[in-house]
DNA sequence: CCGGCTCGTTGATCCAGATCAATCCCGGCG
DNA sequence: CGCCGGGATTGATCTGGATCAACGAGCCGG
């Protein structure tokens, strides 16, 4: 730690890099990854940390979008609700991932923690402005955003025209997918929402997604270790159903 | 138009602006909006027009991601299929939409002209090292992802949770909405696409589409003048049903 | 003018997944 | 320890939309 302190210090910048950053495990994935130190020092000085407690809100549909936010620990989902309550969640977010980014006045959707989540906070105008300078983080959201705007389009496929085997099967490999590129273990894959947030992920009930899942384990595609914890026992058999993934 | 010859060759650019671009009627709405003459012109000096015949494609998902481009006239579905055939229909795009933005070496999904249609054509190279220059472009791309992310996310909801008549309903007023900020008619509003488009869009089958569709014209709520125009004839009872659009 | 398209509409039947209902399991708490 | 409440599973039934089938209306090419 003694080594990192100096490190920080022998850096040509005036401050060294504030302590969230200097042990911050999700630089190479986040939104700040193509930023050099100097760079992240002037984002850092920005920046909040934040720390949500499980079933928290962040931040609700229509309130005012006057924050972004960088997932750096837990797990978060963002939905959106129909005047009747019926509700669609549109994404599990990650450390990593970046939440909140719109271009309207009011934000497009709620936001919830899943589990204890911590958080970069960046108040919208101040990173706008800073954005003009950092050209190479503007790069990198857009970056960002055209990767969402294709995973939103295969969700889209899978709301539309799969079938309840085949959307769970795909859920299953995509959470295995994200852990892989966020180097944690992807098999057996830790399945953090609950049954419902699942259904409510792929258009379904919780009893179609329950079933769905025991049907899968009879058949030897899947192995439910605990609730939260599944391995996927035969993999490339599970590609085939899930139709391209 | 002489008038405008003459703003143009005003200008302090070496080259007046092309003609396309001098007649072009979708700038304020395109990529392009926030470009100075100067600017546009740079950007111009990469791009190719391309007029496309009814039902042919622009590209292919998987095809390498080589162009990107701006659709100036005409209309445009975008599209992935499943293995076995089965399609959904992620967009359909009108001129001033952008089209090809990925960050991939390949397509994320297919792109077809349902009426004839023109089109900028840009080497996405060429235009990436320039938007390193037009910092402006480049912040008016995020702003268009962003944008369409969060249709894309209302899209969700439609495919997740929505019931057939909410979508079909849903959808008449997305068409209207973006006939508005066109500037073309939206009441009666122009249905340029096929039944089995409109049904792969909506996670439908043409049926049900179709049946949908009397229903509404019987309960006097819209009245189809034919069937690629339809009058909204009670807008408010449509918003209801539609549950928040 | 006719045959053979494609597109749209309508009718009859079927079924995947929703809904309704019961039970189980587990963790927290008096 | 026993109670309580939220999540998960399993079973029985129902239904919205899919599927299968027939037909009508433009439209093109010969």
């Amino acid at each position: 730690m003694a080594r990192l302190t100096i490190a920080a210090q022998a850096d040509r910048q005036p401050q060294s890099l504030p302590d969230p950053c200097e042990n911050c495990g999700v630089r190479d994935f986040s939104a700040c990854a193509p930023l050099n130190d100097s760079e992240l020092c002037r984002l850092a000085g920005l920046m909040t940390t934040v720390n949500i407690e499980p079933h928290q809100p962040i931040f609700s549909e229509a309130d005012a979008a006057d924050h972004v936010f960088t997932v750096t620990g837990g797990a978060v989902k963002i939905y959106k609700l129909l005047p009747d309550g019926r509700r669609q969640i549109t994404g599990f977010l990650f450390p990593g991932d970046f939440l909140g980014l719109t271009h309207n006045a009011l934000y497009a959707y709620s936001a919830e923690a899943m589990t204890a989540t911590r958080l970069c906070r960046f108040p919208r105008k101040k990173l706008e402005a800073l954005l003009d300078e950092l050209p190479k983080l503007e790069q990198r959201l857009l970056g960002m955003a055209s990767h969402e705007l294709a995973a939103a389009q295969d969700q889209m496929v899978l709301l539309g025209r799969k079938s309840a085997r085949e959307r769970v099967v795909s859920f299953l490999l995509m959470l295995s997918g994200g852990a892989v590129r966020r180097g944690q273990p992807d098999n057996p894959v830790a399945v953090p929402m609950t049954r419902n947030d699942i259904a409510d992920f792929l258009g379904l009930t919780v009893e179609t997604v329950s079933r769905t899942m025991t049907q899968l384990k009879t058949q030897h595609l899947i192995e439910l270790m605990d609730e939260k914890q599944v391995r996927l026992s035969r993999i490339e058999a599970l590609r085939e159903i899930a139709g391209g993934f």
